[in-house]
DNA sequence: GCCAACGTTGGC
DNA sequence: GCCAACGTTGGC
């Protein structure tokens, strides 16, 4: 697809899982409270455009599928939510600070392509996720990382 | 469970 | 505006 951008989003699959994603076929995608990481979902993830699911804290750590963003950028209703685990009061629903895109679940791959798999492949050498301390949990990745590693599964 | 790396907060 | 203290992330 002409113009269609990748990215990846990390979750920890105990909060919430690729199986959990292909249950619900599609969320939206809260609780992001980084502002680097809502820079991207607030104005760079497009509809159309492809995500790899990384499980984080998970044994192993990699890639666990494919989404695939259907909203663009739209103020985080769990910001709002004194219950939320995520509630941020400083927010001004005028003037939101915090913003979620919606996903869908597009499929999930035999196996996790485990994190020790991805640094071996010098294509994705330059890959943000894989270098050291780098926590942003939403992430671009091109076209060419795209490729090198769909090619990893079968 | 440890802890390095990083982001945020707040006193000054 | 600096930077120490603190909290979080996330691999190991």
């Amino acid at each position: 697809m002409m113009g269609r951008n990748y990215w990846l989003l990390k979750s920890e699959p105990e909060a919430y899982s690729i199986d959990d994603l292909s249950r619900d076929k599609s969320t939206y995608w809260d609780g992001v409270r980084n502002y680097q990481a809502r820079n991207f979902l607030r104005d760079s993830l497009k509809k159309g455009d492809r995500v790899f699911f990384y499980h984080s804290n998970a044994e192993p750590p990699g890639i666990a599928g494919i989404a695939e963003v259907t909203k663009e950028g739209y103020p985080d209703p769990s910001q709002f939510d004194p219950k939320d685990v995520h509630y941020d009061a400083k927010s001004d629903p005028r003037d939101p600070t915090w913003f979620v895109v919606e996903i869908k679940f597009v499929k999930k791959f035999r196996e996790v392509i485990p994190l020790e798999r991805l640094k071996k492949v010098p294509a994705l050498a330059q890959m943000p996720l894989l270098r050291r301390g780098q926590r942003l949990s939403v992430q671009p990745v091109a076209e060419k990382e795209w490729k090198a590693i769909s090619e990893l599964t079968p």
